[in-house]
DNA sequence: TATTAGCAGTCAAGAGGTGAGAGTGCTAAC
DNA sequence: GTTAGCACTCTCACCTCTTGACTGCTAATA
């Protein structure tokens, strides 16, 4: 009975009394299975859409199956090994890392994705370096324990090279294991500790301040949300009606309502998190399922992927995807730690 | 007569003796447009999709509208300053530029657009900085003309700072003006100039041009396409039919199929170039118009911008958005001499 | 000669009807 | 508890019919 909803999951093909019975209990009549399938039609696990449909799962259904019988699923080596490869060469920017994996996991999963960069303040920082550029403009490069934050800022022609170095030296040895959001919010508080040709071009620091914020709003303004891969919902039987397909997708550009969607969610790290129908706080979205699994640091959640698509999705296989991924964030920090002790030798 | 095509352009409505009447013609009968209508099909102007139907322009029709009646059109001020904006503090990467047009293109004339990046080896270096980074890797920062080059590469540990520094510099003042590519080829030429600390080290300079070529590559490998906007399709009359417009939008993810499309266009710069139905090189194609236009750098396309949609579509629009955007980079490239000959006094 | 009124013809699209097929639930028997 | 048999239900594909939007053509008119 069970490998006929993942049936349905595969293939869309409704629960029968005389499916279940070719498949998977030839020694039982129809009528029997009939019987059973009734019962659990009573208890709220399946439903019909008209009398000669054949049941589907219903929401209550497909909780229990996530809850209590769904177990793990191999993955395709080939998307593994391109995830992996990812966290290996993640000597890239934060915001560029998460929109690959977002685009990785869609493609895994084939379902519309999305990722939350819930900003990076939290992130510990390990080095800074600010960068003159000849367009009159600087590159403020700031490594954390889980990727590196890159922004342009504004800068005056006449600071010496001298001082950005400086700069760089002083934000790091000041704020190295603190986070970017005490370094933005306190930098005042050290002026004292600046060297006298800093505190001649402090304005620089001003400039600075003033670009991060900016990233922060800029962030904050769309929620921190990526949409990728929103066009394979289209590949799902559910979503051929182009109308009821265009609802959804375009929640996916409604920070509000995708907040709403992932927040309050009390998982713990590691864990993979599904909303089912009715649990979704989004009207349009009630005849969706999504799932949701949060990189943590220290606790606290910096982003989250999240994967919308039809009830009747892959639930095994998405939670094996995103427990993959967050897996991989895991390695990453523990390898960070690992140095950060080989540092202290 | 003209006005009906561009309403046909708009509403999708067929042209039809009593709409034309009714719009354009009060003084003439339904009769006498008939008899005109009939004039324009025999010359393959128009066509009837069937008896009843009034009649839409023809490829031939679209053609001459584009080549000898369309117009300049006012485009929305917002979208002009957004784009505007993207150039004015276009202290970005290059890729990251290129990526920002193909969306707020693509949004201001409602259709997928694809960005081409020819590949950055014929930009010219401004400056070159080789920052190494924690991870055991190194930021390769190149400053060209037209944007900034960013890649990472793996970075020996051991290698001193002050290295980085004079690879930097050594880089700098070497290839200033010369391209990119001229540096990948030609950089072994230059050891007999290198210090003894560069020489030390020189496989910074084999890991910085290997990372460098692998960025090629990969630029190559995509043919350099990134496509935005595809579910804007959709938004088409003519593709509500799902697997009609996935036969386009499939399209958008096919390199070889995007750069027959794309190339032999044999246009001057600030040119917009249209191929309309069988015009364009691709089966899946021939009931689409494409539109594009290059960024030109001393004559060599550096980049080009397509759009696709349906033969419908807004032409005078689209031909406007493009020549806005090449405008704003012909700016860029006048700012920039400009700039250059202000350091010379 | 250019224009027009009038009319017959064509076709798409939607409404309504029909039958086949795939299910079901129920009942009585095993 | 299980099963065979049967009546019932509903969708879907297919057909037909009607309506309405256009057209082309012809003959009359300015």
């Amino acid at each position: 009975m069970l490998g006929a909803v993942e049936d349905y999951i595969q293939n869309a093909s409704p629960i029968t009394s005389s499916n279940v019975k070719t498949r998977y209990c030839a020694d039982l009549s129809t009528a029997t299975l009939r019987n059973e399938l009734n019962a659990l039609e009573a208890m709220g696990y399946l439903r019909q859409i008209h009398t000669s449909s054949g049941r589907v799962p219903t929401a209550k259904g497909y909780r229990y199956f996530v809850d209590s019988i769904m177990g793990d699923v191999p993955l395709d080596k080939k998307i593994l090994d391109e995830i992996h490869g990812i966290f290996q060469n993640r000597t890239v920017y934060l915001g560029d890392m998460v929109n690959e994996i977002a685009d990785i996991v869609s493609k895994a999963t084939n379902y519309p994705t999305v990722v939350m960069l819930k900003g990076f303040e939290k992130l510990l920082i390990q080095n800074v370096k600010i960068i003159p550029l000849m367009t009159g403009q600087a590159l403020i490069l700031i490594e954390t324990n889980s990727g590196i934050i890159n922004n342009f800022m504004p800068a005056n022609a006449e600071t010496p090279m001298q001082t950005y170095v400086d700069a760089s030296n002083f934000l790091t040895t000041t704020f190295k294991e603190h986070t970017v959001a005490d370094m933005i919010q306190n930098i005042e508080n050290y002026r004292t500790q600046m060297g006298q040709d800093l505190l001649d071009f402090s304005g620089l620091f001003d400039t600075m301040i003033d670009s991060l914020k900016k990233l922060c709003d800029k962030i904050a303004s769309s929620g921190g949300f990526t949409a990728r891969g929103q066009l394979r919902l289209l590949n799902s039987p559910e979503y051929q009606d182009l109308d009821k397909a265009k609802r959804v997708i375009d929640v996916l550009d409604k920070p509000e309502e995708l907040g709403q969607i992932f927040e309050n969610k009390n998982i713990s790290e590691d864990e993979v998190s599904f909303k089912i129908g009715s649990e979704i706080p989004v009207v349009d979205l009630q005849e969706c399922a999504v799932a949701c699994a949060d990189y943590t640091v220290d606790g606290e959640s910096i982003a989250s992927i999240g994967i919308i698509g039809p009830q009747r999705m892959d639930y095994a296989k998405i939670a094996s995807a995103l427990k993959f991924v967050v897996g991989e964030f895991a390695n990453l920090k523990a390898l960070d730690s690992k140095r950060g002790e080989d540092d202290e030798q």
